[in-house]
DNA sequence: ATGACGTATTCTATACGA
């Protein structure tokens, strides 16, 4: 049986709990995951969420910041839930279908401003925490898996606005997508998106400081959908929403979809 | 080059986002 999936970085799961609704009624994926919820896991708004038919999540939560969920109208079972680099935070969960396909739900620290581990701390944990991934990775590889969510990295040059700009730009520096990088690689994960979309400019993020985000369209893709190999053959119709950027108190992340037939 | 905006908590200021 097909299914659809969406991740979406929410930025604030309780401010945005209409537009949440919005999206599950109008696009209706099996699963959306979530990130950067800001909210302990009991004081989700379920009970509207369960109303529309996704009856069941798995989550991790803290108080204010970062909080990773997925809902599902399909039955979850908790895979569990990773504090890599150990810094503490709700940043990883995982469920477990009952077609067998594990689903990774990831926020990847952001890493502060300065691209330099020595004078922002930040950036170092942003490294380090891909570098923890990666060897959990390599020590355990993974099977008929998905791998979404904010990663907050935009690896190729037609993943932002300006390249060469960019450069220096926590988010597009080389090292980062270096780690990226040998991340996907342990894995064996195919970058399920660039594999429906190979050419052309693509985004799943725009800044709030813009005037006009739409016009301006100074984007990037920080937002992904990776699957193992063995099933990467089965994704296809992958999408970002780019309207949902443009609905009323937004957002500054778009959702991006994909489908997977298993 | 800078600053632009938005959210949550510590709430008329601060930390964080990218």
């Amino acid at each position: 049986m097909p299914f659809t999936l969406a991740t979406w970085n929410i930025n604030s799961v309780r401010l945005r709990e209409s537009i949440v609704c919005k999206l599950l009624e109008e696009e209706a994926p099996d699963v959306l995951c979530l990130q950067e919820c800001k909210s302990p896991v009991d004081k989700i708004p379920m009970d509207q969420f369960r109303a529309l038919g996704y009856t069941h999540m798995v989550a991790r939560g803290q108080k204010g910041y970062n909080g990773v969920a997925i809902l599902s109208k399909l039955p979850l079972v908790d895979a569990g839930g990773e504090d890599y680099a150990s810094l503490g935070h709700a940043r990883h969960v995982a469920a477990t279908l009952e077609n067998g396909v594990t689903i990774h739900n990831f926020y990847v620290p952001a890493g502060g401003d300065v691209p330099d581990r020595e004078v922002n701390e930040k950036f170092g944990q942003k490294l380090d925490y891909l570098t923890e991934v990666r060897d959990a990775f390599h020590a355990n590889r993974p099977e008929k898996s998905i791998l979404v969510g904010d990663l907050n990295i935009a690896p190729r040059e037609d993943d932002v606005w300006n390249h060469k700009n960019l450069l220096k730009i926590v988010s597009h520096t080389p090292i980062e997508v270096k780690h990226l990088a040998e991340t996907q690689e342990s894995g064996k994960w195919v970058d399920i998106t660039r594999q429906d979309i190979p050419e052309g400019l693509l985004y799943s993020w725009w800044s709030y400081r813009a005037k006009d985000w739409d016009e301006a369209d100074k984007g990037r893709r920080l937002d992904h959908v990776w699957a193992t190999s063995d099933i990467a053959n089965a994704g296809h119709g992958s999408r970002v929403l780019r309207a949902a950027r443009g609905w009323e108190k937004p957002s500054d992340h778009a959702p991006v979809f994909a489908t997977f037939d298993l």
